[in-house]
DNA sequence: ATTTTATTTTAGGCAAAACTAAAATAATAT
DNA sequence: ATATTATTTTAGTTTTGCCTAAAATAAAAT
């Protein structure tokens, strides 16, 4: 009668929370899959056992949609492995594209007191290193408003505060054009061809990026 | 291909660490069904796997040792577990009698980066938060004299450097009378009858100890 | 409204790590 | 030396979490 959940169990719900965020409508088991890289007939055996246990409302053929229950369980999932991002770069000295694999293991370290002791010892931070906000306690998470560095407007000026491809290509690319969380940035023009954009830095160095690069950093008005 | 170990094939490796220490001759199936709490015919096939993997040297019926890679590998669990118990007392103030268990998940989290990080973060501790040693990234463990509570010579003076049983019920029963590590201690009477002993503490405190508690405490020479 | 295609589920298997019951082997006692 | 007892291994199951192939169902195209 133990209810705490397998890792593999932990990592659908965190699968499905993941892909809730991204879609409006039910999630599909091929979607699961895809994100999963595990065969679609896998899915579905496990998504009927964690119907049983409640986590999830699920409609064959129809999808599936987190619970209460297992929302609760994604988000307090999302908590630790963010924290354990900030614990790895902000007392380790690890880089900001290093820390996932490792934070994908300590996610799933059992123990509430842990947790909210580290979240104390790193000072209740808000955001991990990538710019995702942390949940709280309770699962609450502070939302930011944040929009996409291609939508700022004509000579607006922001900050960098996140990023939506949290991939270690994509951020050494960043490194090596000395991008980072915090950075201020001018929008001074979006080129009509292919909607590539050109930012001035601080330090009045222009840069031009492509429109997908651009898409996937976030900002917030300076 | 991938020859890293499963958690269930590491915690076997441990085990044989631990009897081994205590024991000089090959360890045999059964000591380690009664320390793991599993059925000998579990351990039977298991041993069949980590021989087949190089990891022990196991002859049919007559018990089991470490080979040098597997005994490397009990080493560097052993490690990992007492830094992460370093880490949890001394940064995220966790009592001594409640790292352990925490620590049995930690120390299975897979990356030589982190735990080499965390061994400079805490200021490369020799021991851990039960005096017991802390091996080197080699797997070197640095040895420390020091004898039993109850082999003192009677008004000879030293220092608690260590517990055998890290048990929480022992554990607390020293915060209970206040003895830790790094507690000075003076031998005053050792008991006919029974083998209690009597110490002295800084504070001129008289304490008496039944023969099974100073057995189970380490003391090095004042 | 059918047919074709795509998705999802069911069926049947496999490997890991545990178990119980039975057989084999070693250790001990007579 | 043989019989008894204890230990260990083998045989056969179970559960979890994955797989492939085949069947069922839904969605799309004609
Ligand atoms: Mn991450
Ligand atoms: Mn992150
Ligand atoms: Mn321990
Ligand atoms: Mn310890």
């Amino acid at each position: 009668m133990d209810h705490s959940l397998s890792i593999a169990e932990e990592n659908y719900l965190k699968a499905i929370q993941k892909l809730s965020d991204a879609q409006i409508h039910k999630i599909s088991t091929n979607d699961i899959a895809n994100m999963m890289n595990i065969a679609a007939p896998s899915v579905s055996d496990m998504l009927k056992k964690l119907a049983q246990k409640k986590m999830i409302s699920y409609e064959k053929y129809y999808g599936v949609k987190l619970t209460k229950q297992g929302e609760q369980i994604a988000f307090s999932l999302i908590r630790k492995h963010r924290l354990w991002e900030v614990f790895l770069t902000q007392k380790l000295n690890f880089a900001w594209d290093e820390v996932h694999d490792i934070a994908e293991q300590l996610e799933h370290i059992k123990s509430d007191d842990l947790i909210n002791r580290l979240e104390k010892f790193l000072g209740s931070p808000k955001y991990d290193p990538h710019g995702d906000p942390i949940p709280d306690a309770k699962g609450q998470i502070q939302v930011r408003k944040q929009i996409q560095l291609n939508e700022l407007k004509k000579n607006e000026k922001a900050v960098i505060v996140g990023v939506k491809d949290t991939g270690a290509v994509f951020l050494q690319f960043l490194d090596s054009i000395q991008l980072s969380l915090g950075t201020k940035v001018q929008m001074k023009n979006v080129i009509e061809f292919d909607q590539s954009i050109i930012i001035k830095l601080s330090d009045n160095r222009e840069l031009m990026l492509s429109h997908l690069v651009s898409q996937n950093i976030f900002v917030s008005p300076a």
